[in-house]
DNA sequence: CTTTTTGCTACAATTATTGTAGCATTACGC
DNA sequence: GCGTAATGCTACAATAATTGTAGCAAAAAG
């Protein structure tokens, strides 16, 4: 299939639209949520893996590095991940799909 | 770490919380793209493909379940797939990521 | 100095995804 | 009718991603 490998790219990339690259970065596990945790206020790693159902710190770390290579979150100086301006822009959008979830339910 | 297995259940509903159901959902392989091709028209399982870079028709068909287990797709009887109501309502919450995308560039 | 917490990594085991091929069914062209 | 192409969908091995557990070095308490 020729895709791309070990590089920071991401799927759907190839096809130049900045959405498809967007979309890819998100449809990762655990990228949405942790967008979602961190809506609020920043955490540190460990708390992150807690709020997270503990998943594994190998996932969280390469979403973790992924979506600060994105800007959309970014370890501050005094430790503990935050999202930035942009991370917060994208959690906007996000942020709906609370409402959206309750009234689907299932 | 007693997961859930075979069952129709999401990642992350073990929370309770439907939001965390519908980021699970959506957090898997293809599930955003798909509801991002169909937003403007059904397509058939061919076209779905190809409008999502030839990616397996075994990742595709199983999102494609599960979406419609969702209830946030269903297939014509004319064939071909489509948003439902809710789907289109999900999709409206995505279609900001266009124009944030375009911004955020990379 | 000891203890705790930080961000982060190693590693094998397990799942998920990929890529290719193909099936049964339905619809079309001739 | 008969071939042809398209539909939704599945099988299967190969590959890649994720999980779970353990633990590291550095920094911050205590």
């Amino acid at each position: 299939m020729a895709k791309q490998a070990a590089s920071g790219k991401v799927r759907g990339s190839r096809s130049g639209r900045p959405v498809m690259a967007l979309l890819d970065l998100l449809g990762r596990r655990w990228a949405l949520r942790i967008l979602w945790e961190l809506r609020e206020e920043p955490l540190t790693s460990r708390a992150l893996r807690t709020a997270c159902d503990e998943a594994s710190p190998t996932v969280l770390q390469a979403r973790l590095t992924e979506l600060r290579g994105a800007g959309f979150v970014e370890l501050g100086e005094g430790g503990g991940y935050a999202l930035t301006a942009l991370g917060r822009e994208l959690c906007e959008m996000v942020m709906p799909l609370l409402r959206f979830a309750e009234r689907w339910k299932r």
